[in-house]
DNA sequence: CCGGATGATATGCATATGCTTATCATCTGT
DNA sequence: ACAGATGATAAGCATATGCATATCATCCGG
C-alpha cells in the first residue's frame, strides 16, 4: 500500500482508495507516537492497556484483551511488566477466583495522563494542518467509520 | 490498539487518539477489500502494482517498490506472477539494460479497471454512512494528512 | 458429585514484513 | 581500463502477530 497516497495510485476521479490513504497514515501515526510513549517508558501495548483501564476495575483479562484488540495470550507479559512497575494492580475477583480484576494505580493514572497529554499536544499540532471546518468534520467522519464493526464495513448497507 | 475506538480508550475530551481510530479502521478496510480483490484473482500487492502503473512505462522496479511502499526484494515474485499472467510487461530499458520498464498490458488495464470499479462501489456505499457535508471534508482531511511525509507527521510545525 | 466450560498462562507453528548480505550484469566517472 | 555504484534477484535472519493446543485452577448446571 502506498506510503503517500496523495500522489500515488489513484482511482478514476483522482482520489486514492480509502485503504491506500488510511493504512500508511495509521502506520505513520504509530511511528510518530512511539518515541513519545518511549519517553514515558511505555510500549504501545502497555499504553493501550493504561488507556483502557477506567475508574472502575476492569473485570477479566479477556475483556481487556478484546477491548484493546490484542490476543489474550500476548498481553500476559505486558500486564506482568505494568504490575511489576506498580502501574496496575491485578486482584482475583472474590466472586470468581479464576477472574482477575484490573485497576490503575495512582502512579499508573499519573503516567497515563502525562503520556496522553503529550500525545494530544502532538495531535493538535498535526490537526492544525487542516482547515478549521474540515478538522471537525474529519474527526466526526473518522469516529463514525472507526465505530463500525468489521461486518458493517464489509457490507455497509446492512443496518447497524 | 483498540478494534473499535469509538467506545474504547479515549482521551480527556472523550475523543480516541488518532492512531487508535485510524489503525483498526485501516485494518478493517483491508479486510473488506481482500475478498473483492480475490474475486478478481488479485492479491493486495498485485493490485497495488496495477494501480501504480500509469499510461507511461514506469522506469525501474525500485521506483515502483518505493511508490507502493514495498521492499524491492519482495515485489520480484509479485511482478513475476503478473507478468506470467500477461497483466504487465517488463522490458529492459535500451538506455540502461539494468533497468526494467514496466507497463500494463491491455488485459492488465482491463482487470485493474474492473477491480477498481468494484472497490469504488463498495467505498461509495461505506461513505454513504457519513453526512454529505462530513464526507467531502473527511476525504479532504484524509488526503491532506496522508499526503504528509513521516517527518511532517512527526513534527507537524515544520513547513513542508 | 461430576462433566463440561472458562480464565489465566505457557508454548509453539505459520505467515508477513523489515532489513541485510551476496551475486551478477550493467553503467559511469576518472 | 578500471573501480565504484546501481538494478534486479536470491537467500536468509529477526521480529511481530494470528491462531492453536495444552495445563491448571475454578466455576456451574444437572
Amino acid at each position: 500500500m502506498a506510503e503517500s497516497a496523495a500522489d500515488g495510485p489513484e482511482t478514476d476521479d483522482g482520489r486514492p482508495h480509502l485503504a491506500a490513504m488510511t493504512v500508511p497514515l495509521g502506520r505513520a501515526l504509530i511511528a510518530a507516537e512511539l518515541p513519545v510513549l518511549r519517553a514515558h517508558g511505555l510500549s504501545m501495548w502497555a499504553y493501550a492497556v493504561l488507556l483502557a483501564l477506567g475508574e472502575e476495575p476492569m473485570r477479566s483479562q479477556s475483556t481487556l484483551a478484546q477491548a484493546i484488540g490484542a490476543d489474550k495470550t500476548r498481553i500476559i507479559g505486558v500486564l506482568d511488566g505494568l504490575q511489576d512497575r506498580g502501574l496496575i494492580e491485578r486482584r482475583p475477583d472474590p466472586r470468581d477466583r479464576r477472574v482477575r480484576l484490573l485497576l490503575l494505580t495512582t502512579e499508573g493514572r499519573r503516567l497515563r495522563d502525562a503520556a496522553r497529554a503529550d500525545i494530544r499536544r502532538w495531535e493538535d499540532r498535526l490537526l492544525a494542518r487542516l482547515a478549521d471546518d474540515d478538522r471537525e468534520a474529519f474527526l466526526r467522519g473518522l469516529r463514525t467509520l472507526s465505530a463500525l464493526s468489521e461486518q458493517e464495513i464489509a457490507d455497509p448497507d446492512r443496518p447497524s
